[in-house]
DNA sequence: CCGCATCCGAAGGGATACTG
DNA sequence: CAGTATCCCTTCGGATGCGG
């Protein structure tokens, strides 16, 4: 007895999970973080294999949440910026913890291992040099 | 110049959700953790929409990636325990804060809340009762 | 009690081409 | 630059039935 369980409501863990779940969400989050404010395709260029399909879709799954900010700027050639909210910026001690564990455990299990926390991140000016 | 990027590699909060990600995984943690041990039906019953396969195939998963511990007992009926690891605590404050902010977050959006944070176990007595 | 095997539908995600 | 639109494939996950 003692523990109850009531019928159809959503476990809190599972809740979270299913806001900051999914391939791409975390590292947007934390990238942003990084940065503070990233454009469209600074972010595209920062996720290396993302399509802009999965990107749009992802961004905006955010927004909707209220996890990121969304800020378009009517000029030619267009631009739109991208910038955590107070709620996702309490998230951020979290994907930070896990993120260390998860350099702790590619270490530990031998997985090529990136040189910082930042080495995702590819400028603009290092892709123009392409 | 100053951040590089490497071909190929994985970003370590990449890395970290692969491995924490997935439909159950992380109410799966949780649930082990309040409870120390579980065997494989109170999980089932835990995680009240579960089918044995998803829950099967995860538990796999989970133990493949070194977060759960699993210990079978010869006996007549069979009986399998499951655990934390080592590495999987480590994780339990983070997932801790995580379930905080969901809570917040559900209240903030007047999503029903569960009494508390235990309540997505039903024990084996309660399902009996039925 | 603790699974595994099979079938099947739903959803996630990629490639490519195009637009204001 | 910042997206849309379409097509298509793969993976995830549910339902059911069986087995040691």
């Amino acid at each position: 007895m003692a523990k109850k369980n009531i019928e159809g409501t959503i476990c809190a863990v599972d809740f979270a999970f299913r806001r900051i779940g999914g391939k791409y969400k975390g590292r947007i989050l934390w990238y942003l973080h990084q940065y503070g404010v990233l454009r469209y395709g600074e972010l595209r260029r920062s996720i290396k294999d993302i399509t802009t399909k999965m990107l749009t879709q992802t961004l905006r799954e955010l927004e909707e949440d209220g996890l990121v900010h969304r800020e378009v700027f009517q000029s030619m050639p267009p631009r739109v910026e991208y910038s955590l909210t107070d709620s996702s910026k309490q998230l951020i001690p979290f994907i930070d913890h896990l993120r260390q564990w998860g350099d702790k455990q590619m270490a530990k299990e031998n997985i090529p291992v990136i040189k910082s926390s930042l080495s995702c991140i590819i400028t603009e000016e290092e892709q123009a040099e392409k």
